[in-house]
DNA sequence: CAGTATCCTCGAGGATACTG
DNA sequence: CAGTATCCTCGAGGATACTG
């Protein structure tokens, strides 16, 4: 029995490249996570051209990680925020920046996140739900696979 | 004093997507995470053209996060191994998936990964590294900015 | 200010044939 | 098997001018 497949069916990460696969999305986000929200701002601090971040913004909304949110009428004007699904991408920044700061960083210091509750810095990292330690990525399984079949 | 910049210059985020923000890199790391060394096992399985996949590879190996192991002489052969800098993406695979899971599922079930050990789910948080609790994307600051400095 | 409208370029991606 | 060599296409990205 056929069914109809998507190039990204079954295939979560395939699936989250499609919405920030691209060379700006993902540095649009970030630029939101930042507090940047407003059009013209995201331009210049990101130095994209106007045309691309719109069609991001939009591909953006689309996927509902970004929404509109009115902040003036007369002119109608909206800025970008994060929805809940946006919030969720927090992880993905947050991993990147930190094993671009452990092997990119070519001697800089690197970026130090801090907890705005407790003002330490904070950590990502991939842990057992079970025994809480920290799980190597050589020792993340598939569940109910093979010893190789893993992410 | 005028200093030599690069595109990504103190911009961990955009230096990680410099190595692995192509449509294809990241993809070809998963293969490998999921135990496909070799390069025709890579290309049938991801559907990529062969010439892309050399390029991909070459890229990937020369900046340290694969290396070539020979696994065969006469003719020799390679296959393709992570790196200690490789592994270390491994928060990023896993938190995209999560994200994928979560958010593009389409209601299919979501992958389940098991930390090999104890067989028990992982999950992959940001948490403080101090009081240890987990850290929602809103209350993560820059070490010594403003409010809304993150990431 | 927040876009829209045009036009252009270049290179990533892809198909395919070939090779030690 | 693990690539290399060609050739091609298309669209992402970019520059720029314009607009309510």
């Amino acid at each position: 029995m056929a069914m109809t497949v998507s190039p990204t069916e079954g295939d979560s990460i395939a699936a989250a490249l499609d919405v920030i696969g691209d060379r700006w999305s993902l540095l649009v986000l970030r630029g939101v996570f930042r507090g940047t929200y407003r059009f013209s701002d995201l331009r210049d601090e990101l130095g994209i051209a106007s045309n691309l971040l719109t069609t991001r913004l939009c591909r953006l909304v689309d996927h509902g990680v970004l929404e509109k949110v009115p902040y003036q009428q007369r002119p109608q004007r909206f800025e970008y925020r994060l929805t809940d699904a946006g919030r969720d991408l927090s992880p993905v920044l947050v991993s990147l920046m930190q094993w671009g700061d452990t092997h990119r960083s070519d001697g800089e210091a690197p970026t130090v996140l801090v907890h705005g509750e407790c003002g330490w810095p904070i950590e990502n990292i991939t842990r057992c739900t079970t025994c809480h330690t920290s799980v190597d990525a050589t020792d993340i399984r598939k569940q109910d696979a093979r010893k190789q079949d893993m992410l």
